[in-house]
DNA sequence: CGAGTTTGACCAGCGC
DNA sequence: GCGCTGGTCAAACTCG
């Protein structure tokens, strides 16, 4: 396995190791990623216990098959970054733009999950929130993919979560 | 008018 | 094999 920092606090925002007073006050209490994200079910709720090999990371070949869509290619997916954030808001603003695709109701929460997709030309990066049930005041944020271009309206606060992000995800 | 959101339907993977 | 659930699509809609 790996060092994977991660997991949900089974309670709230208890361990707040990397703490940061962000603007509208949110803070990142978690960070922690998954290379090879395969198990696309039961992340959010319970755990992203996780590790297998790296796989990820191939290019975003565009597999639209036609028709419908084409969730992964086989098990292998990108690598996942996810993170949460304590925050009235659902939607952090990291400079870059995103398009909402997608909203679903999950199961064991009673907040939908939101799915939004990197606008950027050829940046297929994608990203999940959530807030969590037990604790209405937590956004868990899942990063899919690594953007290819740089950040459209840079904002001080996200270039600082992105340096956090570093530490606990070398990529 | 273009970009982004909403929302219902569709599809695939997984567990039973 | 069936049903449940997560993930995505796309048309319609909204907003700046």
């Amino acid at each position: 396995m790996e060092k994977y920092q991660m997991f949900f606090p089974s309670s709230s925002a208890g361990q707040s190791s990397n703490y940061d007073p962000f603007s509208r006050n949110m803070e990142i209490s978690n960070v922690f990623h998954n290379s090879h994200g395969e198990c696309s079910r039961a992340e959010a709720n319970k755990q992203f216990s996780h590790s297998g090999s790296f796989a990820g990371d191939d290019d975003q070949s565009g597999v639209k098959a036609p028709g419908k869509k084409k969730v992964a290619e086989k098990k292998i997916r990108k690598p996942r970054y996810a993170f949460q954030t304590r925050s009235q808001v659902d939607i952090l603003d990291d400079g870059y733009r995103w398009r909402k695709y997608g909203q679903k109701a999950v199961k064991n929460n009673k907040f939908p999950r939101s799915y939004y997709r990197c606008t950027y030309q050829g940046c297929n990066v994608k990203k999940q929130v959530q807030r969590l049930t037990k604790d209405e005041g937590i956004v868990v944020t899942t990063y899919e993919g690594v953007h290819t271009h740089p950040i459209e309206k840079p904002t001080d606060n996200f270039e600082h979560i992105l340096s956090q992000m570093h530490i606990y995800a070398p990529f």
